[in-house]
DNA sequence: TAGAGGATTGAT
DNA sequence: TCAATCCTCTAC
């Protein structure tokens, strides 16, 4: 099932990204499906340093974050890699769940052509990777998760809080003492998250 | 308008 | 450990 915009919708974006693993990013780009059990998160917010929208800064950029909930947020990194966030909460709230790992499921082959690999190992295991492999990049930025093109849907499977593991986010030392907050999730043992 | 640096990755 | 690579943001 299909998430409804509700759901990202809520206060709490820490909450959210626990909420996410285990659910399914979806994608259809070049009417290619691809999906992926999504196993590590990251939260961030306006209230934080960590975030591009740290005390409502607002930009070309982040002008994204401050709609409401359920927007995707694409943007590029090091020059290189897109980074795939999901907006949370309400309009002017500017908060994002970076989607930092999936767990492969659905159009492994087409993935694996877009990667230029042959081997499924790590196909997805960190934030740059699975944009390339799932065939997203900024023209999807602003998308709603409504679209036909990325969403996220709910398979019954739960998650629990015992396997659920919280640690500091990665790559953002910049952030002083914010950058200590544990609020990087992933599913404990599983073999696709992102490179420690 | 120039310069610095980044929510990463893969090769050395 | 380091380069790739280009967009964003800040300061002048």
């Amino acid at each position: 099932m299909k998430l409804d915009l509700e759901f990202y919708q809520r206060e709490r974006v820490q909450s959210i990204a626990k909420e996410l693993l285990g659910k399914v990013l979806f994608t259809r780009i070049g009417n290619q499906l691809t999906g992926g059990i999504i196993v590590e998160t990251e939260a961030y917010s306006y209230r934080e340093r960590g975030c591009h929208a740290f005390d409502n800064l607002r930009t070309t950029r982040t002008e994204v974050m401050f709609k409401t909930g359920g927007h995707a947020y694409v943007y590029l990194c090091y020059g290189i890699h897109e980074m795939f966030n999901i907006v949370t909460n309400k309009q002017d709230k500017p908060e994002a769940i970076l989607i930092r790992a999936l767990q492969p499921m659905e159009g492994i082959s087409t993935m694996m052509s877009r990667m230029n690999v042959q081997r499924l190992f790590k196909l997805t295991s960190g934030p740059g990777k699975l944009t390339r492999a799932m065939g997203i990049n900024r023209s999807l930025n602003g998308t709603l998760l409504t679209d036909k093109r990325i969403w996220v849907e709910d398979n019954g499977t739960k998650i629990a809080s015992k396997q659920i593991m919280a640690t500091c986010r990665i790559g953002i030392d910049y952030a002083g003492e914010d950058a200590k907050l544990p609020w990087r999730f992933y599913i404990k043992g599983n073999e696709w998250i992102s490179r420690p």
